[in-house]
Order: structure tokens, then sequence, then C-alpha cells
DNA sequence: AGGTATATACCGACTGATTGGTATGTTGTC
DNA sequence: GACAACATACCAATCAGTCGGTATATACCT
């Protein structure tokens, strides 16, 4: 298990991080807002760089669960699953910009030039949640046979775009319509790259 | 006119940020880039801040003559416009990721919590650039009369989103192949959303 | 023409504040 | 007493911004 001290500083690397970005990000602007000092801070990771890594892997695997627990899995329809997943993304658009951003989007486009360690992580990140939607994708394709032409990955990432995009555009407008509307242009898309599928009815 | 040694250290503002952030972004890198020193750098601006906002106001400038003189606008039909300045930006995506990518959506990311200033400048060139497309975006609808529950605005924030959200997925990916994706995924959602548009014969 | 005043453009040494990181504690726990 | 978990004082490096100074140009006066 891990230990709560650097746990609460992982969460406070994201607050912060989400907040201010990763350059400007002062490692007692973490401690502080964990409630700690840097002696601990340094106890627990070597040094920014490492905490990024570590904070890149905390939001994997947090994120990993959160979408692993979600409820659009329980369809049986596996194009019904994508769009489900639209679907709990739009709803995650709550509250301020800092609590539905991306961490690893906002970390890589400041160091993607400059600290390759990190930009491996940001990509694993990103890459590896975009592959878990590749299944349905691939049995939708399967099962709908839809016309064009594109591969399962080029749809996964370009979801992923479409979200990171969309995140820039809220920062800019400060506001979250935006991405809402967003999400609402992807999902018609989706609906409409397979013509052969009927919604079910309900949500 | 402009100053020629403000333009280089603007040229060079551009070159540095988008290569390694704003924040990342000494004041001497970019005397540096210039070939100029610290004492010619603080008698054109003030200081960091004035420099952003000068580099996104000769971003919004020397981008708007960019698209302005592009070839798409050739086009008699709105919709062949629209469609033509999606190819004209996949046809942007060469060289280097710092070459091709966006000042401002590259700085907001940063910024859009903690310098309103610079927020807004990157909002007024995110949001400027978008509603270059609404005319055409209007037109096509006016001509085509397609379905669907959306605004001209939010179909050219969807298209500057996914701009946005290629340029960071291609950051993390250290390739541009993704944003060449995407690019095309969304011409497919454009052309799906007007089904009455035959598109001409020709590139 | 010569002289001088003023302004712009630029240089580079310096400073003060910030901050990543270290070194040296102190406390609690097995 | 040994080690983990934290705190605090401190150091060294970095960097935004300052300041005094130089070079050049233009304008104005005599």
């Amino acid at each position: 298990m891990i230990h709560e001290s650097k746990a609460r500083l992982l969460e406070a690397a994201l607050k912060v991080i989400r907040t201010k970005g990763y350059n400007a990000t002062r490692i007692e602007d973490i401690c502080q807002e964990a409630a700690l000092t840097k002696g601990s801070f340094f106890h627990h990771f070597k040094g920014k760089e490492e905490l990024a890594l570590a904070a890149a892997e905390y939001w994997s695997q947090t994120t990993g669960e959160l979408f692993e627990n979600a409820p659009y899995h329980d369809h049986a329809d596996p194009l019904a699953r994508l769009l489900g997943y639209i679907d709990f993304r739009r709803d995650l658009l709550r509250g301020e910009l800092p609590e539905f951003t991306c961490l690893v989007g906002t970390m890589v486009q400041e160091i993607y030039e400059t600290v390759p360690a990190i930009r491996n992580a940001c990509e694993s990140s990103i890459c590896g949640h975009a592959a878990t939607l590749e299944g349905d994708i691939r049995a939708a394709r399967k099962k709908y046979r839809p016309g064009g032409d594109w591969t399962d990955e080029s749809l996964a990432l370009y979801i992923q775009s479409v979200l990171q995009g969309s995140f820039v555009l809220a920062k800019a407008r400060q506001r979250t319509t935006v991405a809402v509307d967003n999400l609402n242009h992807l999902r018609r898309y989706i609906e409409m790259l397979f013509p052969s599928f009927k919604p079910e009815t309900g949500s």
C-alpha cells in the first residue's frame, strides 16, 4: 500500500500542476497544498522529475480505475459501450477546470522536447487509455461493417484528441460549454460512422 | 513599420516558446536565439508578460495573413472552401513539431489560471481564427440544409479543438501521423454532416 | 560647416529574489 | 538503537529585471 503522505503529495501535485502547469509548479507549492514540508517531499521523491513520473503513473492508475468501473461497460452492444464512453466523458465535465482537465495532456505540451522521460510517461498514459477503447471499436466494426478508410487505433486516438483539444479550448474560453459541444459533435460523428446502428431506447 | 530587432525577438519568442513552453522560456533564451542581448530585449519590451502579449498579437497577424492568402478561398462552393481549409491545415503538418504547432494553444494551457491578460490574448487568437470559418459554415448550411442540432460557431470551435488536440497527441507521440489521421477523420465528419454535398472532381 | 542637444538602439555587468536541492536535526515506532 | 517520517535551516544556482554606459542618427541653432 502507498504511504499516506506520499499519496497526499501526489494528490497535491495533480491539483497544482493541472492549475499552474508543470514548469510553474514549485515543489513548495505542492508541499503547501499537501500540508507537508520539503523534508517530507524529498524523503519520498528524488526530485521534481521523479515526482512528475510518479504523478503520471498515479494518474494512469486512478483514471484507469475510474473508467474500468464506469457504467458504460454494462451495455451489451460494443458501439453502445463506445458511445457510453463519450457520454461518460461528457458527464465528467463538471466543476472547475482543473478538476476535469487532463494532467498528462497539460504536462506533455510543456516538456515534450525537453524532458523525454516525462514525455514517455505522458504518451503511455494517453495511448494506454486510448487502447482501452480499441476493443469495443473493433467489435463494433465487426458487427456493423461500416465503410470508410480508417483504423481502430486512429479512431481511438481521434477521440482522445478531441478531448485534449476540448480542454485547451475550455481553458482559453474559461467555459465548459465548448467541451460539451465538442463531445456532442464527436458523438454524432461516431453515430454516422456506423449508419447501420440503431440506438437503443433509454439513456 | 515594426523595428527589425523587435521582429527578430518576436520570431525568436515564437520558436522558443513553441519548443519549451512559456514558463520554461528564459528571456535570455530568446535573446540568444535572436542574437541580441537583454539590454535590447528590455528596450523593446517591459517584461516577459508584455512579450507574451506581443507574441500572441504577432502570431494572430502572421497566421491571419497566411490563411487569408491561402488557396482554399478560391473555391466557389462554401463547403468546398471549408474542406479546403481542412486540407490546407493538413498540408501544413510538415517539418519538426515546433514548426507547425500552435503558439497560443501551447501558452494558454500554462497560464490560463495565472495570467489573465495572456489568456485573453490566446482566446482572441483562437476564437478570432475560428470565426473566419463561420461565414463559410453558415453559407454551406444555407445551401445544403443539413440536419442535426448544432451551431455554426460550435462547428468552427470543434475544428479548432481537433487541431489543438492533434498537436497535443503529436507532441506525446513525437509523430505527425496522428495529426494527419485526425484531420482525415474531421474531414469525413464534415462531409457526412452535409450529405447532399457532392464533392467536385479534382484535388 | 561645426557644435550641441535629444532620442533611439543596444550592450553587459550587476542585484535581488526565487527555488531546487542538501544537510542536519527531531520525533515516533518497531 | 535503528530506521522511517517528517521538519527546518541553509546553500548554490538561476534568472527577471536594473542601471550605467556607448554608438549612431536626427534636428536644431549659430
